[in-house]
DNA sequence: TTTT
DNA sequence: TTTT
């Protein structure tokens, strides 16, 4: 058994980006409240990760602010950075994501054109080749 | 909202220690089976924290091996390594851990003893001083 | 290991009430989408409990219709009704609610005042005399 | 958002049945127990329902006092009973099952064959003619 | 660096 | 109507 139920909201845009072989994949990092924290930030920050339908929609309706939830299991990666170190990443992987506020707009610009160019936040790890499940 | 529930085997003997104020900690890591993983080893291996009275009752009862279920909050923390870099970590702060099979002994060797003197695998990570929350 | 985790909606005000020795319960009852139903209506509803000061939040700042996440545990229950026979409850002990929308107010009569007066929806049951914990 | 997460042991043979299109259905009770129950007996008694492949592997797998996992949601049913009454039902619908004891033999009798048969313990509610999702 |  |  592997659960992860968490409710909170997203640090920046979502992050879409497509593997070589055409599947969707969503990334942000959302923030949780944590009413017994000591010290500030009260929160965690949660790396989320979806693929297909849920990555597009995610990219489609989460902005950076919006409050979602999330249905998932917790999973670990690892991968090798620059200086040849290994890496360990621990995320969530989402089977549900649930909008829980109606979709930010005024912003015109879409999450999903800016990250689809490969560009930003992520570019510090390797490009996801295929998904891994 | 933040909740985890996990079930799976400890992938090596729990390791028990205090802070400088004497609080218990015990960390260990579960090996959790995913069904659904295309890649070896089909499992996710997940970094679980306790503290206080549960420390003390996981270094006593569980072992390499043992099997158990773990129920708490995913939280993340960061510290600064030897080489001056930030390091991120995400782990299973367990409110709840119950002892899914009778407790192993045969090995005489209890973890408590071992990993009170301050040792082994956790030497990488600075120490810790209080307990977060 | 016995973890709830839900987001929803009151579907009535919630109900406030105390035992004979002064302990607060509320309980409400959550519309929960289910997006895999069949049938209409495509949603569960769900009988909540909380008891002591988390009651009293409730009773402050839910009413119908109020988005909430529920983090608990899956109580059943028992007793005899007027026809002498035994009934058996399943409800959900929150131990965490979090409100995920602003407090409504407009409607100045509070759930809290009427509650009180032992009245009405949960009338069927026999009085509360004590918290089950 | 809708989870539940449970370790238990059955409360007696699971009961395996097939709708009138074929569909395998698999319902038990399992005793969680509850570390915080005032009043013996200290378990909640939850029923459980699963379909299809699970059901099957459930029947097989599963008896009486067999440790398990559950990962699935909470839904509510309502069902008219013989005396004309609206009679309803929470009940949490498994999507995994994981079966933490190795499988008992030594009682021949499968829960398969008997429960088949259409027999027992669910006698007292109307025969179920289709998956509910 | 991983468990049965 | 309840399990170890």
């Amino acid at each position: 058994m592997n659960v992860a139920a968490l409710v909170g909201r997203l640090t920046r845009d979502p992050d879409l980006r497509y593997t070589s072989t055409g599947v969707a994949t969503c990334t942000f990092s959302i923030a949780v409240e944590d009413p017994f924290a000591k010290t500030d930030p009260k929160a965690d920050f949660l790396p989320i990760v979806t693929w297909k339908q849920q990555a597009e929609a995610c990219a489609n309706y989460l902005r950076k602010g919006s409050l979602c939830s999330i249905e998932g299991r917790i999973k670990t990666r690892n991968y090798e950075n620059k200086d040849g170190q290994r890496v360990y990443v621990t995320e969530i992987l989402a089977n549900g994501v649930r909008f829980l506020e109606p979709k930010k707009n005024g912003d015109q610009q879409s999450s999903n054109q800016t990250s689809n160019q490969n560009s930003d936040s992520r570019s510090d790890e390797p490009p996801i080749d295929d998904l891994p499940f």
